[in-house]
DNA sequence: TCTGGGGTCCTAGGACCC
DNA sequence: TCTGGGGTCCTAGGACCC
């Protein structure tokens, strides 16, 4: 049977749930900034049209802000994945089958189901109801399709909202897809629209009627499934059940430069407990750990460094303790003094399941439940009464290398404190 | 003054083995 | 002068996504 597959996206994620809490935004030019307020990773349409860039330098677009009185909010991570839960169990209940993509938009397979169209619009209906958000729908006999459906959804008011290719007919579909750059395309970067244009490929009608294995040969497999998903057939598939990670994270820029060890310390310890977390959240247990350092690249005039070292752990672990203790370990080979650092980072790989970790032969047992013992025993009261309410004593207390935040909303939905008051 | 963070997959090439 | 062939594993780098 021909699949129907919807993506459901909010439209500008985050700058629409801080205008949930804040109605004064509404209609207003508004950008919601990455972290250390560096560059702009949201905006409204407003913002848009006064021609801000995904991804711009923010204090580069200081002139159009003020001009245009353009609001700048910090990003509030809290918010948008308490909203981003919401969005995505009300959604649930359209479909038996979801894959949660992103944060801020999800798969539901529709197959069999009657009157997508309409069925879309309940979908948007409901989540501005309930939680205040505007999405649209995208619906495709495949993930790449339903992903072209949603970017017509957005970009062409006929559709409404929602845009149905299944209610096309081939050769309507045909047209559409001639007035939609080759980019568009779900897994056509930068780069390959480049090689692709050079190849005479400008639209995504042009990417359906190519060759797939000539397409092969130029690029690569992966290419060669986009074309074929473009032909309505699958190759990849809804993955209801998120895969354990393969690789953790934790990483940030400072909010100013940091020249002294014992700072750069402080925040390895912060980044790698953090790290710790989330491999004990996910059940699984380490077995290598990176370490870098470095200096900030976008002044050239400075003296530049950058380093990092991976490890291989004796045997693979979850303890936040042993994780830090190594992690000091590294910094201290790859620190050099008189260098202005702007960001450090940890990342933890060869992640495997804790039930089948191998445990080394001297790895004494007992001190491998104390371990596990203190670890849950920590992870619960932070969870109980908030982050960080246990931490080593080496993450110290002044964080004076912390980033910038200087322009974020209260934690509406998360922290009594944020808790919105209405006169 | 000021340029994010966290992921995945694929490929080419080198090392090594028999 | 002549310098095999086939296979695996690992890593770095490049591309993409949100």
């Amino acid at each position: 049977m021909k699949r129907s597959i919807a993506l459901i996206d909010v439209n500008n994620f985050y700058v629409s749930c801080e205008r949930v809490f804040n109605p004064k935004l509404n209609n207003q030019p508004v950008v919601v900034l990455s972290n250390n307020d560096g560059c702009v990773i949201s905006r409204s349409n407003e913002a848009k049209v006064l021609g801000i860039k995904m991804g711009a330098p923010w204090f580069k677009s200081q002139e159009l802000a003020r001009k245009h009185h353009i609001e700048s909010l910090s990003s509030n991570y809290a918010l948008y994945a308490d909203m981003s839960n919401r969005v995505m169990a009300i959604l649930r209940d359209f479909s038996p089958n979801q894959e949660v993509y992103s944060i801020d938009e999800c798969f539901l397979d529709l197959t069999g189901f009657k009157d997508l169209t309409a069925y879309g619009q309940e979908m948007r209906n409901r989540i501005l109801k309930w939680a205040g958000l505007p999405v649209c729908v995208g619906i495709g006999s495949t993930k790449t399709l339903a992903k072209l459906a949603n970017h017509c959804a957005k970009k062409m008011p006929e559709f409404n909202g929602v845009c149905d290719f299944g209610a096309l007919a081939d050769d309507e579909l045909n047209t559409l897809l001639m007035k939609i750059e080759v980019g568009e395309v779900w897994g056509v970067g930068r780069r390959l629209t480049s090689k692709l244009l050079a190849l005479g490929i400008k639209t995504a009608y042009d990417l359906k009627q190519a060759e797939p294995e000539y397409l092969k040969q130029q690029f690569s497999v992966v290419m060669a499934k986009t074309v074929s998903e473009l032909n309505g057939t699958v190759c990849i598939e809804l993955e209801e059940i998120a895969p354990p990670r393969k690789q953790i994270l934790s990483s940030r820029s400072f909010g100013q430069p940091v020249r002294d060890y014992s700072s750069l310390a402080e925040a390895i310890t912060l980044y790698m407990s953090r790290a710790a977390e989330k491999l004990r959240v996910q059940g699984s247990v380490a077995g290598l750990l990176h370490v870098y350092i470095r200096t900030n690249p976008h002044k050239p005039d400075d003296p530049q460094y950058a380093n990092g070292m991976t490890i291989s752990l004796p045997s693979p672990t979850d303890d936040t303790l042993q994780l830090v203790k190594t992690a000091l370990w590294v910094l201290k080979r790859l620190y050099k003094r008189h260098y202005a650092y702007a960001k450090a980072g940890v990342s933890l790989g060869d992640l495997i399941p804790r039930t089948s970790a191998q445990i080394d032969l001297f790895t004494q047992t007992q001190s491998n439940r104390r371990s596990q013992k203190l670890m849950s025993t920590i992870d619960q009261i932070n969870s109980k009464m908030g982050r960080a309410s246990i931490k080593l004593a080496s993450e110290g207390m002044r964080y004076d290398w912390k980033m910038r935040s200087g322009r974020k909303s209260p934690n509406y939905t998360t922290s009594w404190d944020g808790l919105l008051y209405v006169y």
